[in-house]
DNA sequence: TACAAATTATTGTAGTCGCAACTATCTGCA
DNA sequence: TGCAGATAGTTGCGACTACAATAATTTGTA
């Protein structure tokens, strides 16, 4: 027996499914004026982040929802521009570890205001406080679901 | 001057950014055991809720978020399968339009008891009734400021 | 130790999508 | 009416991605 959705479920299924497309390309078309698409971004944010400015490729794509193959060609694009290396580790032979360098650090630090007015004037200044708190916990539940823990710096 | 984002502002945005691709990918992989990616059934889904089951590709590729030649490629696929066929317009010859066909209805009727279950458990089963609403009011919201309205059946 | 199975990364291939260019048609205005 | 500009759809092309197959290496177990 389908449970079917509710006018209310519906409405909130529907809103997400229709936005969330316009959303993201949105932020990727004012992204795109610092020559980097959001993927790239991506990988540049969680590079910065990550412990020593590396991470193994396999924990990079998963992070971001990358298949390995996809990855491969994702960083042999930013290593093209510069902004990543790729360093063998000395620990496990078949692990290469994807380092962001300084010029990938430059280029980050300069899209990321120009990022953050982008994320501002589409999503988070359109919103409450309220609406802010409430899509942290619906996607950080999303998110449990799906066996994903929320990073937050 | 930039205005950064809060910590709870970040925490939401995040948890959005994270979570969001991999849910889109769950409810894919689910759709796929009917021989349907996400962007077929939403064609079919946007046609059969369209005056006498058709749409001009320029209006359909507006509401589905593609541009005109991924419109024009992906209905190249459902004209293969039978789903969708089309018809030029008799009122303005440069138009054609999408029309879904009895086959398509029911490649969709056959996805969609199962479409909504994978819905359920990704996504709306994991919320409350408030969160739910909240979805609704966070993204109709977004889509105002992106010139979008959310149409609900 | 030895070897089967698992893990990591890359490459070949095919599918999808957007941009720019093109054709066809319509609209508005002189 | 006639024509410039706008609009609709398709195609060539390049970029991006996933899946399957492959190679290299490590891990677990007998």
């Amino acid at each position: 027996m389908t449970r079917w959705l509710t006018p209310r479920e519906m409405r909130g299924w529907r809103a997400f499914a229709e936005v969330n497309g316009h959303l993201m390309s949105a932020l990727e078309a004012d992204l795109s004026q610092h020559g980097l698409s959001l993927g790239d971004y991506e990988v540049l944010v969680v590079l910065s982040e990550a412990d020593e400015h590396q991470l193994r490729m396999c924990d990079l794509s998963s992070r971001l929802g990358l298949s390995p193959s996809g990855l491969t060609r994702r960083l042999d694009g930013l290593v093209r521009l510069g902004y990543v290396q790729r360093v063998p580790s000395s620990a496990d032979r078949r692990v290469m570890l994807a380092t962001i360098t300084d010029a990938g650090l430059h280029a980050m630090e300069a899209a990321v205001e120009d990022h953050v007015a982008s994320v501002r004037k589409h999503l988070i200044d359109r919103l409450t406080t309220q609406q802010i708190d409430a899509l942290g916990d619906i996607f950080a539940a999303v998110g449990t679901g799906l066996g994903r823990t929320i990073t937050v710096p």
